[in-house]
DNA sequence: TCCAACCATTGATAATTATCTATGGATTGT
DNA sequence: ACAATCCATAGATAATTATCAATGGTTGGA
């Protein structure tokens, strides 16, 4: 049997006259005319090389080696069926996979959509990658995942941003700290502290760091520490103070409260990213599409900032 | 995905490229140049309508809807390859069917052979149909079956006939019989006697009677009997005569003897008989090698007549 | 930064396939 | 025995497919 002659017409055409038992009757089913698919047959019976049917009474009888073929030949017709099935499913965005880069900041509130989500989709596959702010932004570079998580946006090339979600950046201190009753303090009372502060590069920095410039201000002493848990922790435990997101803090902790500090918080969001000079995954897309509609019940009203929309048109 | 477009061409070199990684490498296995893969690619993907590959590091690599058309494909062609097989089987006779026409006294000898080929080719399916010559000459007609056996073969257009048996017809009587001893007995002195015959167009009873007449006789009483077991009875109960195939008669029956009746026994044989007119599946044509070479050690060597060579070439 | 390797596209050609109409031969049923 | 029905084949044409050589754009590594 030589396969390379085989088409798939071919075994459409087959398959139905095997069911219908008559040439005739398949080519009108078919709307096709009679000799077509007699010729059909005739190439299906050459490129097999063995009789495949014989003529009993006028109707088409598949011989064993016909009869196997026609096995196999609806297999693969409904292998191919629902793959298309499968196709339309990944289109649709109800089944993939896709990944999320996004700094580590994020991981506090991202499960809140992810969650309800994978449970609305379970056959989508979610990758999230998690690392500081330089190693996402090499990440987005290299265009190794689909969606990006930033608090302040790069403002690289095909970077397509929507805002999502309030960030709000409060000043945090031991609840033992004198001033955490005082209300509307002044930041120059707090300059002589101590601050915990993120590696450079990090949003939350960048944006404290911005402020004080704005305010001709500037820090008497800092220590840098790799991540938020492990300034809460130094703060709750007195090693000083920090500008800490306010998704950070754990509502039942109550060794650690935030001051009540002149033009605090200050005020940042969270976006999504995406290339625009590549094709997002239709699961992605979906899940975009899933924030979009969901954002209030999952964040909660007072946090969500919905701009995803501009974000999903520019991306279809 | 429109299923028309695909071509088996096309999953093979699909499948190739999706296990080497490389458009390039497939080229050279599958001995085509780079842009012809890369075209059946580019058409592939147009009729599946999804994106199939991304290309990362120069490498090919399968998207969600990729992997699955390659498992399909995969599975697709296994099946095809595994129906090449199932061909090759069917050709060489070791798979498949036919079926036996033959007259009821052969279903005495005929299972001897059929037997063994069974146990040889267990995957060839046997159909036997039994019934008198008449019935057996209009399947023959009407091309039914694939092979019919007869004694005094049919002179019919399109038969092909091959000798395989010997079949001496010999006159019995009971036990009892007063001439059950003597020998030579003149056919003369039995003539009176009742005989019990099968009905008209039974080749046994067409030879007797041709035998008869050669010798210028007639039977003075006879009665008609549907079945060879009927005669048998009736003959070790004293009805009467008859004229019967040995093969029909078991060694170990006391109540029944053959007489040495002069010019007895009438001499036939058994024949196996194909149409020349139309394919005979390669399962019939096996069996008929089969008994050609295992004749003897199945029927006896004292009973095979092997004329079988000859029906053979004249099938092939 | 430049070269090599890789993939994509273009333009061209030969082969194959899909399909029709018209016709002939075989079978079935009346 | 004849008409109807069915399948096969022939001849013709348009569409599609298979394949190549040449060329251009990307990417990764030296």
């Amino acid at each position: 049997m030589n396969i390379r002659h085989l088409t798939f017409r071919l075994l459409q055409v087959y398959v139905d006259v095997i069911q219908t038992g008559s040439i005739s009757e398949s080519a009108k089913r078919l709307h096709l005319t009679q000799p077509t698919v007699s010729l059909q047959l005739k190439r299906l019976r050459e490129a097999v090389g063995d009789p495949l049917y014989t003529l009993e009474h006028n109707q088409v009888v598949a011989t064993d080696a016909g009869l196997e073929l026609y096995r196999i030949c609806q297999q693969t017709l409904s292998n191919f069926n629902d793959f298309n099935q499968y196709l339309g499913s990944i289109q649709a965005g109800q089944r993939g996979h896709f990944s999320i880069a996004m700094v580590s900041t994020a991981q506090y509130i991202l499960p809140r959509l992810l969650g309800p989500f994978s449970q609305r989709f379970p056959a989508v596959d979610i990758k999230l990658e998690i690392g500081n702010r330089e190693q996402v932004l090499r990440r987005f570079e290299q265009g190794q995942d689909d969606l990006y998580v930033f608090s302040h946006p790069p403002s690289l090339e095909h970077a397509c941003a929507g805002r999502f979600l309030l960030n709000p950046l409060t000043l945090v201190a031991p609840a033992s700290h004198p001033l955490a009753q005082q209300q509307n303090i002044p930041f120059a009372d707090l300059m002589k502290q101590r601050f915990l502060l993120r590696e450079q590069g990090s949003a939350t920095r960048m944006l404290f760091e911005s402020w004080l410039q704005t305010h001709g201000l500037t820090l008497a002493s800092s220590v840098q520490m790799a991540s938020n848990e492990a300034i809460r922790v130094g703060v709750s435990s007195g090693m000083g103070l920090a500008v800490l997101s306010s998704h950070v803090l754990p509502a039942h902790d109550q060794s650690i409260v935030a001051l009540d500090v002149a033009d605090f918080p200050i005020e940042s969001h969270w976006y999504f990213i995406a290339r625009n000079d590549r094709h997002l995954s239709p699961a992605a897309l979906g899940f975009l599409r899933f924030a979009q509609q969901h954002l209030e019940e999952c964040l909660g009203k007072q946090w969500a900032r919905n701009d995803l929309q501009r974000l999903l048109s520019a991306l279809s």
